[in-house]
DNA sequence: CGGTTGCATATTGTATACAATCGGGCCGTT
DNA sequence: AACGGCCCGATTGTATACAATATGCAACCG
């Protein structure tokens, strides 16, 4: 929980906020099924707050795609994308991500590759224990740090946008105890790359890790 | 305020639906300066509602990216993105695009070349007579209306997502009497290679037309 | 004179009250 | 029995009242 530099100033955390990460867990981990039918005061008497900070929330995990609302009838948990939406997520990410570490790549200190290497120690431990929630966790962290080292706020949302769309197929691609161990090593030897100082063939192999 | 139509079921449109889309036209057209503070109080006065609406529509327009919430502190309008962004938007906006064009293309009927043919001719319209903000909208209206097509609510979001952020930079690049026909001529020049039917030209001129 | 502390005010966040809308059941007509 | 209009409960949308937080200023100490 230590690392965290810049997100502009998290001091305290409002309602809304931690009624969306309670939320948002609990879709992409399936705890609530797909297609149900969300009410407003359940949720109220679940959080034990008012509505305001619920409509909020719901508003806002509606916009991340994974609530659709129906205008003055009801509110469902939205269905996973179809696979053919699947397809197109490689090739974004990869062209996302490619630029993401093109663009810092030369400006990469040893801050950088502590905070990774401290994020590789958590995700050996979670792949180890075969913890997938904590490994997905990992996985998609890893990603986003370099999106978000590039410091354009756009850039991360628009992959956030995308990944939250395919957390549940990172989900079903690892399971069971080898491959999860796998991830970890590819993780392991993409970071090494980038240590090398190859720029091209640091871009090569994070996109070659999406495949 | 009247041109409205696709949009689930707009039987009655909210009050939340309609600040939106008045904030983002002016924010697009550049009514409001980028950076400027926007205050809840000043957007109730001027539109003669309650805070409420007010208040989800600046959270939409934020998740949209046009607005800056700062918690507890103001909202700013969003910078327009740097320039590097812009190299993103076009090999993503090809990849959609593409993939939506491949994906509808052997199903295009006489009614799809109608509704282009209609919007061709609102184009050249608005071409014609100078009208910025026209050209641009029928420009967008083309380019998603390829995307809904596909009838997949994820493609659209974000195809959305990414246009909002490039609306300024299609604004910018087509000032001009001629600069403006030369748009009308070339998007009328794809429709006629959809109508012909080579499925791999089509996507290679709608590709085209984005750099 | 500089820095810090505490209050006053402006603004945002949350709670609650009220209005509009939707869906379903009841009942009358045909 | 089928159909259609009407009313009612459930739920969502909007308005308003209240609480929390931040910023600016001024008094207070060092």
């Amino acid at each position: 929980m230590a690392t965290k530099m810049n997100h502009q100033r998290p001091l305290v955390l409002g309602l809304r906020q931690q009624i969306v990460e309670q939320l948002r867990d609990d879709l992409m981990c399936g705890r609530i099924a797909e297609g149900q039918r969300i009410v407003e005061q359940d949720l109220v008497e679940r959080f034990g707050v008012s509505r305001t900070p619920i409509r909020e929330a719901i508003a806002q995990l509606s916009h991340e795609g994974l609530l659709e609302v129906e205008p003055h009838r009801q509110v469902r948990v939205a269905a996973t994308p179809p696979d053919k939406i699947r397809e197109l997520i490689v090739p974004i990410r990869a062209t996302l991500e490619s630029f993401a570490l093109a663009t810092i790549f030369d400006e990469l200190d040893e801050d950088d590759f502590r905070r990774w290497d401290d994020l590789l120690e958590r995700l050996e431990a979670a792949c180890r224990r075969g913890d997938c929630t904590a490994t997905v966790n990992c996985d998609i962290a890893f990603h986003r740090s370099i999106i978000q080292r590039t410091g354009q706020k756009d850039l991360e949302a628009l992959w956030s946008f995308i990944v939250v769309r395919v957390r549940s197929h990172f989900w079903e691609s690892h399971r069971g105890y080898d491959d999860l161990m796998d991830l970890y090593r590819e993780h392991r030897q993409i970071v090494d790359v980038f240590r090398q100082g190859d720029k091209q063939a640091a871009i090569d192999v994070l996109v070659g890790n999406m495949a």
